[in-house]
RNA sequence: CGGGGUGUGGCGCAGUUUGGUAGCGCACGUGGUUUGGGACCAUGGGGCCGGGGGUUCGAAUCCCUCCACCCCGACCA
């Protein structure tokens, strides 16, 4: 591509609507423009981009015995309707109707559309495992789109579905999948790690995340250096154990406590540990009131919270003050276990119950109680584990301390089970003919996401460094002055020339001063990168690499062995 | 959805406090000189100052209202 021609407008100054690395350097590239809110183009080499990693997956998904289909984003609201869905998805899928006032919506995701697809279909054993996958643009109403492409409101994903006859089937399914994702992010050269994920909005049971390493993920994982345990903080199990106390029990005591309304101020209030109080924090679930006990010096997972109570987190809210008003009879701040109203249902963490004369809020504005425990002042339902993963906690398999990063998900496998073959059922008839329902499972990986987590991975301050699998182009020719004609002609040349070796090739053509050249080519990032100047007319021009710098002089002819020999190091066909 | 911020030419911004009819840098057109890390000179084009309403002789500037975008939180691939 001959750069004069090509629509690549890279921007001198950092757009004012990125924070972030890759948002930044992908709009300065000139590879994606943003719509509105969470809605992106994008452009001639930001597209390239994308096509190249849509390519890597398409191949590890064909090499895992997937087969590719595209099914259409709009679905009808009934499909919705079969697996419940059209009410948990909420406010983030985009809804539309059509002239008849039917509902529609813009697919977030296909596992209602595929169990119909294939309902009716299949129908014997015999026509068993299945994989079927695509790549096509999902839809989701964030309520915070953020960080450019990788919290986007319309997004390409690779998704695929399994279809087994029995939960051994879908779990050699689910390890099949999980390779091919260990290959597709090897081959796109990201630094990942995979961790154990909570199923939530799902449904089925087992879910992995693969995520890739970066400080700007919105994933926080806990991880294990003694072994190979890995979740999400939403997953993670939290092995925490409070002292179990010999003190005796006291009866609970009335204390004024003027304007102390959070854990920090109890502190210094009491001169106690953070550990001796039991936080309340409170919920509405449909308009009922959820009270929830925890020890002072730790948070609450609201994922857990939402798996125990059975509902989906956008059901999950913060109680506002006149609820609490109305069942503590106290303002925010002097919530407790003891004397709420009778509607209130009343949680607790099971290390409450180990706890000795806690300190509580009082339930009256400007008092706690002191003293207070669990069984004897208050009851509730006992919950194993309602809290948030910190650094330093044991890890649950192997007792050693658990480390926490942050990471981008950008592959995410489940195991579904049933669940929507049996609303939608997709059953099959096995060896004895008995109909049993589809065992499924759903592989995702967000392909314009990965362009994005690659970007964060591989940049300095000069712009991106693409790995050669992904890089838009392989090689650019910079031509330092186009009015040189033996320049000029050199760069015509090992342009033709390595075009005719399949190699994708930028010649920078552009009348443009060799400044202007040298930034955009930076900025941009491709890979290899040939220069023809002063020396033109020896036949030598200068080779060298974005991720190294480091700039040699080369004949023209030696150009082909050493752009195959980075090919090679890269583990890139040409 | 709560809190905060911003909206002025394609991009980045000043001007708003104290109302007087819009400016800077970059980019862009033309002519010329340049050509190894974002050139220089000359000249030129481009703006319902986010929208609507109000106050005023007069509004980018003050008031009301709506909208959009960004950040933090709450939520998610």
């Amino acid at each position: 591509m001959r750069m004069s021609k090509l629509y690549m407008p890279t921007l001198r100054e950092m757009p004012s609507e990125a924070e972030i690395p890759s948002h930044q350097l992908l709009l300065r590239a000139g590879m994606v423009r943003n719509l509105v809110s969470g809605i992106y183009s994008y452009l001639p080499l930001g597209y390239r981009v994308i096509r190249k990693i849509e390519d890597v997956v398409r191949e590890e998904m064909d090499n895992a015995g997937g087969q590719e289909a595209l099914m259409s984003a709009v679905q009808p609201r009934a499909l919705w309707d079969a697996s419940g869905r059209w009410e948990d998805f909420g406010p983030e899928m985009f809804k539309l109707r059509d002239r008849n006032s039917r509902d529609f919506c813009l697919g977030p995701t296909h596992e209602e559309y595929f169990t119909s697809l294939i309902q009716g279909e299949i129908r014997s054993y015999k026509q068993l495992p299945l994989n079927l996958y695509q790549i096509q643009t999902k839809y989701r109403d964030e309520k915070r789109p953020r960080f450019g492409v990788i919290r986007a409101r319309e997004f390409i994903m690779k998704d695929a579905y399994s279809f087994d006859k029995d939960e051994e089937g879908m779990e050699n399914s689910y390890r099949d999948m999980w390779k091919a994702y260990d290959r597709i992010f090897d081959r796109l050269k990201l630094r990942y790690r995979v961790v154990e994920g909570d199923s939530g909005a799902m449904g089925g049971n087992q879910s992995h995340e693969h995520m890739a390493m970066s400080e700007v993920g919105e994933g926080i994982i806990a991880y294990c250096d003694g072994c190979d345990y890995a979740a999400t903080d939403e997953k993670a199990e939290v092995v925490y154990e409070v002292e179990k106390s010999d003190e005796d029990i006291r009866q609970p005591e009335r204390v004024h406590t003027p304007g102390a309304t959070t854990i920090e101020d109890l502190v210094e209030f009491f001169n106690a540990e953070e550990a001796r109080f039991g936080k309340a924090v409170v919920y509405n679930v449909s308009n009922e009131p959820v009270v929830v006990i925890l020890p002072g010096d730790r948070e609450l997972n609201e994922t857990k919270l939402c798996n125990y109570l059975g509902i989906t987190e956008h059901e999950l809210e913060m109680a506002d003050d006149e609820t609490i008003m109305r069942i503590s009879g106290a303002e925010a701040g002097f919530t407790g276990p003891v004397g709420l109203s009778e509607d209130v249902r009343l949680l607790v963490d099971s290390r409450i119950t180990d706890m000795r004369n806690l300190i509580v809020g009082g339930n009256e504005t400007d008092y706690h109680l002191k003293d207070v425990n669990h069984g004897v002042d208050f009851h509730g339902e006992v919950v194993q584990d309602l809290l948030l993963i910190e650094e330093g906690d044991i890890c649950p398999r192997c007792g050693m301390t658990l480390m926490m990063d942050r990471g981008i998900e950008v592959g995410n496998i489940f195991q579904l089970g049933t669940k929507y073959s049996e609303s939608l059922n997709a059953n099959y008839l096995d060896e004895h003919g008995r109909e049993k329902p589809i065992v499924m499972g759903s592989y995702g990986v967000g392909i314009s996401r990965t362009m994005a987590a690659i970007v964060e991975q591989y940049h300095d301050e000069y712009g991106i460094i693409w790995p050669l699998v992904v890089a838009p182009y392989h090689i650019i020719i910079t031509v330092i002055n186009n009015n040189d004609d033996e320049q000029r002609i050199l760069g015509e040349r090992l342009y033709d020339n390595l075009r005719a070796r399949g190699l994708e090739v930028l010649l920078d053509d552009r009348k443009e001063r060799p400044g202007v050249k040298f930034n955009d080519r930076d900025l941009i990032g491709i890979p290899i990168r040939v220069t023809v100047g002063r020396k033109a007319a020896e036949n030598i021009v200068e080779y060298s690499l974005r991720r190294e710098g480091e700039n040699i002089e080369i004949e023209e002819g030696e150009v082909l062995a050493r752009v195959e020999d980075e090919f090679k190091r890269e583990g890139v066909r040409i």
